[in-house]
DNA sequence: CCGCTCATGTAACTGGTTACATGATTTA
DNA sequence: TAAATCATGTAACCAGTTACATGAGCGG
């Protein structure tokens, strides 16, 4: 047994918390969620729930509305086991570590651009990451009162890592404003 | 010109930081990065460097020590332009919006384990969140330390991210203590 | 000399991406 | 009925993963 991809774990989720559902169903959480993360494309939710369902982890029923064909999944004893285990610790390193942050990832290397245009990433990088705060600041609230206690507190991890973010380009913002001028030429060796 | 992939702009900006260097030298960054994210494969690292060699934003010279032969790679003009032009406004959604984060993305299946289960997932991540946030903690020292100012900002944005994670697993130890039984069966439908 | 680590690479795989194809249903 | 959009899918591609191969240099 191969382990889940996150992905595919964080699928077998949706279909237990949502009940049976349609792949379509399922594009369409990834793509109203706050999080661009996933694309939600079809090419990548379609063939992995055929997936799944080869190893037993889903099943699904045809079912037709009219003339329209469309697929039922639902979590099979064995998806609801996996999925437990998928959640059960020892959680992965990748869980627990930094994650990833393209921003943070940019900024590293802020100093290969002029001072300008600098200013011009940062102002840049403020601007829209409070836009995406509120975002899913609103987010939060319609989980809250959608009443799951746990998707509730899920964004509200979406919302204190926005907030940290913010936090921490406002001290990027202090220390580039507190130091002189500096070229842009590389520094090592 | 194909955009730069994240790692592509990560590797052209460590190879601007850092001066002229070799594939090994830049796994060895990667292997020592707090951050999980990224696992600094010599079949990440090889291919790739021949791959912005071959665009022209690497040069490489050949250099034997002994009977050992080595690449030194180096940025060229093109690749610094490519750089800056990575590093610059507008940043990618992806880059400003909510970033992943699998600890996030399994709390919000949590309910599908049954409570004894629940507790030892959350102290688990609690446990070695926080030993990861020391690492973290003692690595932005390093880096301030060394004079990048730019290195060290990064750093204490890995550190803020980290401590917003602490908050929020609080918060939610919190609630789940806050609140009575709850069986693990699934919700929807 | 044997084995360990350094250092450069390759091969096979895989899980996602974008882009496209197809047909049903709804709306102007 | 024409256009939009709903819904299911496929095809080609690609970046990054693990695992392996190779050989240099070094310490016991």
């Amino acid at each position: 047994m191969p382990k889940l991809s996150e992905l595919e774990g964080c699928v077998l989720g949706l279909v237990w918390a949502g009940g049976p559902c349609t792949p379509y169903a399922i594009r369409q959480i990834f793509l109203s969620s706050p999080s661009p993360h996933w694309s939600g494309s079809a090419g990548a939710i379609y063939p992995l729930v055929r997936r799944l369902e080869r190893r037993r982890l889903l099943r699904s029923e045809t079912q037709a509305t009219g003339r329209r064909r469309s697929r039922l999944y639902a979590l099979t004893p064995a998806g609801t086991r996996a999925l437990q285990a998928w959640l059960s610790p020892p959680l992965p390193e990748v869980a627990v570590g930094v994650p990833a942050d393209p921003l943070r990832t940019r900024l590293r290397f802020l100093e290969a651009l002029p001072q300008a245009r600098r200013r011009a990433f940062l102002a840049d990088a403020r601007a829209r990451l409070h836009r995406h705060l509120r975002l899913v600041q609103a987010d939060c609230r319609k989980r809250r009162a959608s009443g799951d206690r746990f998707d509730y507190l899920m964004a509200r991890g979406a919302l204190h890592q926005m907030r940290a973010r913010e936090a921490w380009l406002r001290e990027v913002a202090r220390a580039m404003k507190g130091v002189g001028k500096q070229g842009s030429r590389r520094r090592g060796a």
